[in-house]
DNA sequence: GAATGGTGTTCCATAATAAAGAACATATAA
DNA sequence: TTATATGTTCTTTATTATGGAACACCATTC
């Protein structure tokens, strides 16, 4: 399992270099990924033939190039997932007027998939390709309330609880019994628990032979997405969604 | 100016994937690429192990994963361009109830950046992300009307005119005669020389020093999209919204 | 059931290749 | 001017990637 090193380098840096959407410099670059000048340089000049980077010649800065968009632009249309929950979601986004989320997981993580934005003023961080850890959201937790419990034990072992807020889960113990729980009720709450002020709840989309493959989310300030709200009517539509989503999917479950 | 191999290798492996979204064997790789099967083999194990491929195990193809999607994920949005145009364009698109691309030129061809798709049923095959020819689109042609007599050589010398339909220009001299006519009046048109059905409309968005940075379209079948339409109320719509993006974009000119 | 042709995978000797220190160039600041 | 920080280029060395060959694992086919 050797790998090629300079490949191994070239995309630690194409990685680096996405945290920059405005470029950096070569000489930041080194202190970052700890490679000599000399051999980012190279690097560098390879990326760029390819278009991968492009560089500033005003600012000597680098940054990702649009063949890295060019690269994309068939990943996420061709899903059947994203096309077939999409008008759902513009439903959902329309009729409770917050912003919705739709999610897979990828290598024990969440990753944005979708996203449809409400037009109120408070507007979330958040954005198709992103990532973020499944112990503290709800769409996390949705996802591994549908995974083997190999899998789940497998992504636990890797994740460390960091407490994002006072109510974020930070023991293995709890995280199990929140699976647990939320395997039972048929969705998932983020309560405050990677951000203060954000409250969501998370539901599941399901295949054709009845396995979670998705997840999506209803996220607002917890001011306006209260409790009260959730219990009196978004679980009762995100169950729903979940059921008409996953049937264009050609689930055939209850 | 030597670049690293087994990078520009990686990287066309990378490249040739994308076109590929449900994934292709080692064995077709090593026809489209040109390398040993050991070889491709390795690069790809490297690029599997940072995710920028994931391999399916049942049927070992190889696709692209997610990671590229990451890379790509403030490419866009951090665009002031993206951001400062997008409710017009959503606007433009719901009044006249057509497909709008928002493009912009990298490398010699158009790249479309965004896309609001009208809810009528035809829809038009484009991606965000992907590329087209600059001779024989609406935007393409815009693009060049902003560029430098010495630019436009450059991209023109580089340019293949093939006869994509009947009406396509293939001789150089009548696209810059066309550049020039799309300089005069302010707008252009793709008069279904890309696709024989369709019919396009594009105006360009100038930044705060009046220099064309993009361009927008309106795009539809030919028989809705119909030359009346355009004369009598599409050119001045596009106009408008040329100048009303360019003014929030910082431009003072006309 | 053996043989065939197609996969992906692993190994290894060899040569090609990338690495990094140093020297150079350029710009900005003291 | 000097000093410091930047990006760029060069060249030697040894590391590293290469690709042929062998292997393993399917499917078909005979």
């Amino acid at each position: 399992m050797s790998n090629v090193q300079s490949i191994e380098r070239a995309l630690t840096i194409l990685n680096k270099l996405s945290e920059y959407p405005d470029g950096i410099q070569i000489a930041r670059l080194t202190e970052q990924v700890g490679l000599t000048k000399s051999t980012i340089h190279r690097l560098l000049a390879t990326l760029v033939s390819m278009n991968y980077v492009v560089k500033d010649e005003e600012t000597d800065k680098y940054k990702l190039g649009l063949q890295v968009l060019f690269l994309s632009r068939n990943l996420l249309n061709n899903s059947s997932i994203v096309t077939t929950a999409k008008p759902y979601l513009e439903k959902l986004s329309k009729d409770v007027n917050e912003t919705v989320h739709l999610c897979i997981e990828d290598h024990g993580e969440v990753i944005y998939i979708d996203k449809i934005e409400s037009n109120q003023t408070i507007r979330m961080y958040s954005r198709i390709g992103s990532r973020a850890p499944m112990y503290c959201t709800g769409v996390g937790k949705v996802l591994l309330s549908g995974a083997t419990p190999e899998h789940v034990d497998q992504v636990i072992s890797k994740t460390e609880f960091i407490p994002k807020t006072p109510y974020t889960i930070t023991s293995k113990e709890a995280f199990l019994k929140e699976i647990e729980t939320v395997k039972q009720q048929g969705y998932a709450l983020d309560n405050s628990e990677n951000e203060e002020v954000l409250r969501c709840i998370a539901a599941p989309i399901y295949d054709h032979k009845g396995k979670i493959i998705a997840s999506f989310s209803i996220s607002g300030p917890s001011n306006r997405v209260t409790m009260e709200l959730i219990n009196t009517t978004l679980i009762e539509k995100m169950k729903q969604y979940s059921q008409a989503i996953s049937r264009n999917l050609g689930y055939s479950g209850s």
